[in-house]
DNA sequence: ACCGAATCTCAGAGCAACCTCAGAGAGCGG
DNA sequence: CCGCTCTCTGAGGTTGCTCTGAGATTCGGT
């Protein structure tokens, strides 16, 4: 089984809707593990390493969304996707106290399904990073600058996407040409970094990104 | 009457089965409001404060589904019982679409209908209703802000449903996709996120709910 | 110390994202 | 039937972000 696969656990108890997601998500190269009732689900949920868990809402012996609760209270954030065959507002909002990130209603479409999927996995991976800034945290998903002894700064887009190249690998300068790239695609002024530069030193002080002349920028103050 | 008894509000027409439910009930020293047909049941139902429903499905006037139906409309939260003399699987799933928790089929035996009903209030009571918002809390139940210093806020129900997907995760950035997906299902326009953010500040303040200009809304000021 | 180049600083135009709000329509209660 | 609230729409108005450009400042080499 490929290593680099996604790891998902299924928790459904209709055999027949567990056979064709295990197919639907095999067929995508995803690594699933179907089980049929909650107590099955939370052991799993606890002890495995998952990328994500796909769990639905009636289940014997435990409802998903008292799985998914137990789960959360547990200290799981894995990103989880809840089934369900009803589909008022009430219902939705539900799964979401529990601690659900996203709602499916049955009957679903297969392509809805794993493009909700995909989107769930990209944005953990995308926002559940947390770049360590030297004493400081960067926390992408909020798009702040986390202070153990002062208030939150909030950055814009471009401020955080910057930030996030440069603090990358810790150390490493990185080159204007190269920021500019990646940062500034659509922008004429190279000046652009510059001026960004200057905006977070501005929000975040002065020790914190310094200036390798005629090369380029890099983290820290070593 | 005892004021720490569970308020049970039951809408049954027969009134032979009535005065039976309720003289069982009274018993397990639960507090009983019976009424008598649909009208009654919706008035009682939207209007009163009640820990359960005990619904019969079929009433004059209307329907016990559609009571259901209405009530969960209106944002009501409680967890309702249907009763009914058919029990096939098509009529269990059009009450439990509309919006009841559970069933039971008459002639029912009285031991497993107060088992039912305990299950169903306890299920409910885990399901905390009120949610924090950071100095003020969120009461599903009821759809009111309450702070410890001013005057209940009502809201409507899309707007507690939208603040409870925000206030869900605290710190937690919601995407406008994700909050019109949830909220606004059968909405077109994009916008009425916007609006009832919109709704939501001008009933709470702007301290409440922060932009996050490009990604979405987040609870809270830290 | 001087000079050119690199870098910093900052005001402001342009624009997309966002806010605000009036109003139409639906549904309910009187 | 009328008035009410709730919901959603769409049309501006406003805000804040992005990028530009030009002057000020710093740096390294001579």
């Amino acid at each position: 089984m490929d290593l680099d696969a996604r790891r998902v656990l299924l928790v459904e108890d209709d055999r027949r809707l567990s056979e064709l997601l295990v197919r639907l998500l095999t067929v995508e190269s995803y690594d699933v593990l179907p089980v049929f009732d909650g107590q099955a689900g939370l052991h799993h949920g606890l002890t495995g390493r998952w990328d994500a868990l796909v769990i639905d809402r009636t289940l014997p012996a435990m409802e998903g969304v008292d799985l998914v609760r137990r789960l959360r209270s547990r200290g799981i954030t894995t990103p989880i996707m809840l089934l369900t065959a009803r589909g008022t507002t009430e219902d939705r909002v539900e799964g979401l106290d529990a601690g659900a990130e996203d709602y499916v209603v049955k009957p679903f479409d297969s392509d809805e399904l794993l493009a909700r999927l995909r989107a769930l996995l990209r944005r953990h991976a995308d926002t559940s990073t947390m770049i360590d800034l030297g004493g400081r945290r960067l926390d992408v998903a909020t798009r702040r600058v986390l202070s153990p002894d002062a208030e939150p700064v909030e950055l814009s887009a471009q401020e955080c996407a910057l930030l996030r190249v440069i603090a990358a690998n810790p150390g490493r300068v990185r080159t204007r040409e190269e920021l500019h790239r990646r940062v500034f695609q659509n922008a004429d002024s190279p000046n652009a970094v510059d001026t960004y530069v200057y905006y977070l030193r501005r929000k975040l002080g002065h020790g914190m990104i310094r200036t390798v002349r005629g090369l380029g920028y890099r983290l820290g103050p070593s």
